[in-house]
DNA sequence: AAGGTGTACAACCGCACTCAT
DNA sequence: CATGAGTGCGGTTGTACACCT
């Protein structure tokens, strides 16, 4: 830490002993509502000692943000919405705050925790490491196309057949794109059909080190510059399906893809 | 009904960065 | 350029609540 840290933290500790901790009261939300409203946000440290709140600017600024701001969604995270965090995950890794912006009102803090509860949780299910390819293959080559293909009305329901993914795609490489689109008409198990792969557009140089996949079908012809700059907007931003996106048939082709993965990777060691 | 356990979410912490002075 | 205040971000923790036995 650097001297400037130890000194900031050391003016913080000298008012620790009034400073308030733990949940918000009504009356503090009250307060902070009523400061913003009238002198507006920023300046947090301002905004606490003015508006009469025994709590850290820090603190002011957190429970505004994700909690007291108008325009804040909070709960039922949508079906649309969760394959969107899925999505921008896969490029951008853990850039919670990044995620959030195209996910209009709401938080990082609120998608972090999303992720953290749900998605890690089937993780940990389905014996995958999060971070390992298997589980990041599996998510978008069966459970996000699989998905799209519930929230397009127009499309066709059909499941794929219960057989080996590692059949299906050999070679699960995370830098193909698949040419066919999946709006509407693909399944989970045809949207893995290796023969019409092609790699994918250049990455950006900030994106570098993660790993810089789109779904197929999802975004492949965005480019991630557009989707950043907020130019192009995601195919499922707004829904209202409430649906989960962890059910018994995607938990088990999930398991499928997983088991399949492993033991394709076993046998190239 | 009571206690244990798991889950979801709010809030805090540490660090890094920006910007004004 | 150095310094300090303010802010943003990601990781982690605390806790209320629901569910299970």
């Amino acid at each position: 830490m650097d001297v400037n840290m130890k000194k900031s933290r050391s003016a913080e500790e000298v008012n620790s002993e009034d400073t308030r901790k733990g949940p918000w009261s009504v009356e503090e939300d009250t307060l902070l509502q009523n400061y913003v409203a009238t002198h507006g946000d920023g300046r947090w440290n301002s905004v606490a000692r003015c508006a009469g709140l025994k709590r850290s600017g820090k603190s002011c600024r957190l429970r505004w943000l994700n909690y007291l701001r108008p325009d804040v969604r909070r709960g039922n995270i949508t079906l649309q919405e969760q394959i969107t965090i899925l999505d921008l995950h896969s490029r951008w890794g853990n850039r919670w705050s990044k995620i959030a912006r195209h996910l209009p009102g709401r938080t990082d803090n609120e998608i972090k925790n999303y992720w953290r509860t749900r998605v890690l949780k089937q993780a940990r299910n389905l014996k995958c490491d999060v971070d390992s390819e298997q589980f990041k293959d599996a998510l978008r080559y069966v459970w996000m196309p699989r998905l799209i293909e519930r929230i397009e009305p127009s499309s066709e329901t059909h499941h794929p057949p219960p057989v080996s993914l590692f059949e299906l795609h050999p070679n699960p490489t995370p830098s193909l794109h698949h040419q066919n689109g999946l709006h509407g008409s693909c399944s989970g198990s045809n949207a893995l059909d290796s023969s019409s792969a092609k790699l994918e557009t250049p990455l950006e140089p900030e994106d570098m080190g993660h790993n810089n996949v789109s779904v197929p079908g999802v975004c492949e012809n965005m480019n991630d510059r557009d989707v950043e700059q907020g130019n192009i907007t995601l195919p499922f931003a707004g829904g209202d399906s409430m649906e989960s996106l962890w059910d018994d048939e995607n938990l088990w082709l999930m398991q499928q893809l997983c088991d399949d993965l492993e033991i394709k990777d076993n046998f190239l060691a």
